[in-house]
DNA sequence: ATCCTCCCCTAC
DNA sequence: TAAGGTAGGGGAGGAT
């Protein structure tokens, strides 16, 4: 990432360039057309708008450039006085429940918000969005139908109606959310509302706003809901004072819920996802769609060999090119924020309204160690010139005081940063240099999602990669220009312009930015920059450069000159240490740095760091670009939230810790030989209650490491290991504020037969099979290797899938976007692998997004759409088409033909492969499968009559299926059953740490569920290529109600929550239930859903049953009578 | 010399 | 209040 933590000398460096051109791509031409306007007009209320001409599309000056900076400004006021009334949900956060409307496009969008628009609307209102449910911040569940019975966690009190948003916002006030509530058969003691009185500052808005417009609730209400309500919000600093804070290690799901909420965790795990995908890229086939349209957009700008003077030749020496993301979570963060672009804005967890209350003394005492730490010599009373010279992450200690929110700033805009905010930063700390900075929260999905397009984007064009992070890489470019016969600089407007649209794409769900970004569109540069030179550091120094929003190419021959200028600081490998180091001998820049000897660097510096320092300095680096990441160590550490009181809390976060690193482990298919035990290690004069809330304080490190005789990734072997390490460190559990376990020396786990521990009743799995399936599941995808299955999904022939995602519509492309993180990974999996198939075409299917245009009324999704075109954009002309109104019964009828097409090609040979393998017939044989063999203890669990259908269907099947082990193995990768293997540690696509919960038992089910989908694969494949229309609507393969159920009952228990995929097939079967009209098995079908699985899997259903809904309505104008409380009622 | 362990530093 | 992780490189100093 460009994130910059470490506090930078600010020593800036001009410098007057001979080389290269700074340059910025053009963005988009301004829309025309008045039926355009009108929706905006309808859509944001900019009155204003609608009275001028638009056939003007030069807005660069005049009038129209006055009236849209006019029209900026008031934006800014709008969202500037928002913020200064707090907004009326100020202090409420919310979680939205499986509330997935298909967007009902209707003109007031905004009294039937999609959970998109609660979210947008929720934080436009002061309060807060969360993707996942946090039982600690979580105020209010938002939901239209949650079903009740296996929500105990979930304070049902809490659980209220869409509307409540939207009738509050239009009453301007917040209004009783009792009024709301899901469930009001529930608990009938109404909630007097008096929390705003409560509340210790009596500023809090929520508070205000219902004391004066909602007296008449508060008289009728008691007080149930109130405590639970305060003991949410206003009483947690009594947690504090107990220690008890969910934050802590108190909390018995601190583990995950902190890795789901930390960024640092974030960059450095998809950082990791990403090596690996480029890993994977190395051996898949040769597909790059990205260079054909590559080729045809130099033709068509003339940028060709014969249109242009450069010649191929000249850059193939060496090029390398930087590609890195502006502050990348706040780019990502505006998508959902657009009233905030061109603002002061960061990313954090506090809000600007945080106001932390601490023991003052306490507090100052630790600033103070930490300044003594950071300013030697102390020269405590030379802060200034001293501060950024050495303190780490900008903390700007001068400017902490105890009432500053010491929450850090993952990301700030250029409009921040020219305020003196920097990453790392404290809010509090930022605050204070820039009142006006507006906060955004994290979307940790988003991200990701992002960070997937980017590189699929750049996978389109070469397979030539090093990827940094989630949002940065190299790319060697030699391969590439020589092939297009393109220039560097060329290819790097083609590039960003299309990551540019990318993001546009993303910004066009939401209107407002709709206009933004056509009319005012020197706002949106909120892409990415571009450094390309002849070797990394170059590179790297020519981005920064380029930053922010633009390219800059270093030629060979300018290295020299460009150097001389550079700060050291920029070097790789420099950091705030080296620095402070270099300084002293009076080295800021490069230049300066070239007139140290190289011996004099070795002996300093040491030999290998003297060595880099003297070539770096050079613009010399040969490192080559590593494609092919070797990972060399596995570890897990919290340094946050660590309070043990005893040794039995220390063991027990060790246990936890142990097993996360184990999980790790297996998800990278490792085991590893070395065991390392990290502690922190409160300082001997080091307050107790840490400045910063469950912070680690000023502390000591200590590290202490084992080798074991064989390599392991088992969680007890690491647990005893680490215990053992731990208690000889022996450190007061009440003085340790962070604990790490690392593994290294690793080997690959498949060299080592490691026979599941499961008692498998099926006995299909070899070890070989295990470890190898791990490792596909883990990565993204592997197209080169036999197993070419992944999911059922992936068998299907196109028309199916064209058919499945038709089907499914706009609500599932919204509920996607919902998915927890649990299934993020998983998800990932599916989506890279049809991204390789696409590549390009699908990035540019992409860039002008479906969600959107299918978002867009149609004539103006047309009108988009030719603006796009006209202005040279990307648009394969079938998606164009297909978005043009479909003849039939659907409306949102996608053509996914061109996708499809390749999908066929490729799917093809896969195809064959299962037809083969069912006549082949080898280890595995299911005929010999019987009842019998099912473990007794997974029959007892079932229900009576559940348990008759498994006899009964396993008696039907018998002899039915084929399958050898190759098949075996395609199968299991099947996300949604990849969950439990090997002691129920998720694999899968599941990426180590952000798997939420997975604390699954390890249960013999997921055998079972293998079985089934071995043959639910193969019967997919035989019925899908027999004629769809004349058939009964079949769940993979099955017909009869029975089967059916004993199909989703065994899909329900074989994971912990239901994968995408698994959900859209289920749906696509509802759906085509409807086109038989077989509604009395639809209903039996739904009933039956509902009636099992646990909240999770209810969120998926719902998902589903929106989407019968929804074809119910297009194909009946009614909607199917189907009560889920009712269902749910009636089975439990 | 070379390896090992225990750090520190750096990057995102 | 607030989510200060993770992987890799490498130096110092001791063991072999």
């Amino acid at each position: 990432m460009e994130e910059e933590e470490e506090g930078k000398k600010g020593t800036e460096v001009k410098q007057d360039l001979k080389c290269g051109p700074k340059y910025d791509i053009p963005l988009p031409q301004p829309m025309r057309g008045e039926k355009t306007l009108k929706y905006l007009y309808k859509y944001m209320h900019f009155h204003e708008i609608f009275q001028y001409s638009f056939t003007t599309h030069n807005l660069e000056g005049g009038y129209m450039a006055a009236k849209i900076s006019k029209l900026q400004g008031q934006f800014k006021d709008e969202a500037g006085n928002s913020q200064e009334r707090k907004g009326i949900f100020s202090g409420i956060a919310i979680y939205v429940n499986g509330y997935t409307k298909f967007v009902n496009f209707s003109i007031d969008f905004i009294s039937d918000p999609t959970g998109e628009e609660l979210k947008r609307l929720m934080v436009a209102h002061g309060g807060t969005y969360h993707h996942y449910y946090s039982r600690t911040q979580t105020t209010h569940i938002i939901a239209s139908n949650l079903p009740n019975v296996k929500v105990q966690n979930m304070n049902t009190d809490f659980i209220v109606n869409p509307n409540w948003i939207t009738e509050s916002i239009s009453a301007g006030k917040l209004l009783d959310y009792k009024n709301y509530l899901l469930y009001t058969h529930q608990n009938r003691s109404q909630p007097k509302l008096t929390f705003g009185k409560v509340s210790s500052s009596g500023e809090k808005i929520c508070g205000e706003s219902l004391e004066s417009n909602e007296p008449s609730v508060t008289s009728e209400s008691n007080n149930t809901i109130d405590e639970k309500y305060l003991s949410k919000n206003t009483s947690t600093s009594n947690d504090k004072c107990s220690g008890k804070s969910s934050l802590s290690t108190a909390n018995p799901n601190f583990l995950s819920e902190f890795y789901n909420n930390s960024r640092l965790h974030h960059i450095s795990t998809s950082g990791a996802m990403f090596k690996q995908y480029v890993k994977e890229l190395q051996i898949r086939d040769e597909n790059f769609i990205g260079r054909e349209y590559l080729k045809s957009w130099l033709e068509e700008r003339g940028l060709n060999r014969t249109g242009n003077s450069f010649s191929g030749s000249e850059h193939v020496d060496r090029t390398i090119m930087h590609i890195d993301m502006d502050c990348f979570f706040v780019s990502v963060g505006l998508i959902n924020h657009p009233e905030l672009v061109g603002q002061p804005v960061a990313v954090t967890h506090a809000t600007r309204n945080s106001q932390p209350k601490r023991n003052e003394k306490e507090f100052e005492k630790e600033v103070n160690q930490w300044k003594k730490k950071y300013l030697p010599n102390d020269e405590v009373m030379e802060e200034k010139t001293k501060e950024n010279l050495e303190a780490p992450k900008s903390k700007s200690f001068s400017l902490i005081d105890d009432k500053c929110s010491m929450a850090e700033i993952a990301s700030c805009s250029y409009e921040a940063r020219k305020r003196g905010i920097k990453n790392g930063m404290f809010l509090g700390v930022a605050l204070k240099l820039c009142p006006e900075l507006k906060t955004v929260s994290y979307d940790f999905e988003g991200y990701t999602k992002v960070s997937r397009d980017l590189y699929d984007i750049v996978a389109s064009y070469t397979k030539n990669i090093e990827a940094v992070s989630c949002d940065e890489m190299y790319v060697d470019l030699v391969e590439i220009l020589k092939e297009c016969q393109c220039s560097p600089m060329d290819f790097a407007t083609c590039i960003r312009e299309q990551i540019h649209v990318m993001f546009g794409s993303l910004f066009l769900f939401y209107f407002i930015l709709l206009f933004i970004l056509i009319f005012v569109k020197e706002k949106t540069k909120c892409a990415c920059s571009v450094g390309i030179g002849p070797n990394m550091v170059t590179a790297r120094l020519a981005t920064k450069k380029a930053k922010p929003n633009g390219q800059f190419f270093l030629a060979a021959g300018d290295v020299e000159d460009f150097m001389l200028l550079q700060n050291v600081t920029d070097l790789p490998g420099v950091g705030s240490s080296m620095r402070a180091r270099l300084e002293e001998k009076g080295v800021i820049t490069c230049g300066d740095l070239q007139n140290i000897q190289l011996s004099s660097l070795e002996s300093t510096f040491g030999n290998k760091t003297g060595k880099s320092l003297y070539e770096l300095c050079r613009g010399i680096d040969n490192r080559p670009i590593n494609k092919e990441h070797q990972r060399k160590s596995v570890s897990a550490e919290v340094n946050y939230g660590i309070r043990f009181e005893g040794w039995s809390d220390a063991e027990k976060f060790v246990s936890d810790l142990s097993e996360e690193a184990s999980k790790r482990l297996v998800n990278v298919a490792m085991k590893g030989r070395n065991i390392t035990l990290k502690l922190k290690v409160r300082a001997k004069d080091a307050p107790v209650e840490t400045a910063k809330f469950m912070g680690h304080g000023v502390c000591d490190n200590i590290a202490k490491s084992s080798t074991l005789s064989t390599t392991t990734d088992d969680r007890h072997v690491i647990f005893r290991e680490c215990l053992s390490l731990l208690k000889q460190m022996s450190v007061n559990p009440k003085d340790m504020r962070g604990l790490g376990i690392q593994v290294s020396k690793l080997e690959d786990s498949k060299s080592s037969s490691t026979v599941p521990s499961i008692k498998n009743f099926l006995k299909l799995k070899t070890s070989e099979e295990e470890s190898g399936n791990s490792r596909l599941s883990d990565s993204f995808a592997n197209n080169t290797s036999k197993s070419v299955c992944h999911s059922l999904h992936d068998i299907m022939l196109p028309e199916e899938k064209e058919e499945l995602r038709a089907n499914s519509g706009k609500s599932k492309l919204i509920a996607k976007e919902k998915n927890c993180m649990n299934n993020q990974f998983q998800t990932e999996l599916e989506n890279r692998k049809k991204s390789v198939e696409n590549s390009a075409t699908d990035v540019a299917q992409k860039t002008v997004d479906m969600e959107v245009l299918l978002a867009l009324p149609q004539d103006l999704r047309e009108q988009v759409l030719e603006e796009y075109k006209s202005q040279g954009y990307y648009i394969p002309n079938k998606s164009v088409d297909s978005l043009s109104p479909q003849p039939g019964p659907s409306n949102v009828h996608i053509n996914y033909e061109n996708i499809a097409t390749d999908i066929y090609q490729s799917r093809k040979t896969s195809e064959v492969e299962v037809v083969d393998l069912e006549a082949e017939d080898n280890d595995v044989n299911f005929e010999n499968l019987s009842y019998s063999q099912i473990d007794e203890s997974f029959l007892n669990a079932l229900p009576l009559d559940v348990r008759y259908e498994l006899q009964t269907d396993f008696q039907k099947k018998k002899g039915k299926i084929k399958c050898n082990s190759t098949a075996t193995n395609q199968i299991s990768s099947l996300p949604s059953f990849t969950k439990k293997k090997r002691g129920g540690r998720p694999k899968g696509g599941g990426n180590n740490g952000l798997t939420g919960k997975n604390d699954s038992k390890n249960t013999d089910v997921s055998k079972v569920l293998a079985t089934e989908n071995i043959e639910n694969n193969t019967c997919c494949t035989v019925v899908s290529s027999s004629s769809r229309s004349s058939e009964e609507p079949n769940l993979c393969g099955e017909t009869k109600i029975d089967s059916i159920k004993t199909l989703i009952y065994q899909w329900i228990e074989s994971c912990d929550n239901p994968a995408d995929i698994d959900l859209n097939i289920l749906s696509s079967f509802c759906i085509s239930l409807i086109e038989a009209k077989d509604l009395e098995k639809l209903d039996l079908v739904l009933k039956f859903l509902f009636s099992k699985g646990s909240f999770d899997w209810r969120k998926g259903f719902e998902t589903i049953l929106n989407e019968v809904q929804a074809e119910m309505i297009k194909k009946y104008e009614a909607p199917l009578k189907f009560d889920v409380e009712e269902s749910i009622v009636t089975t439990y």
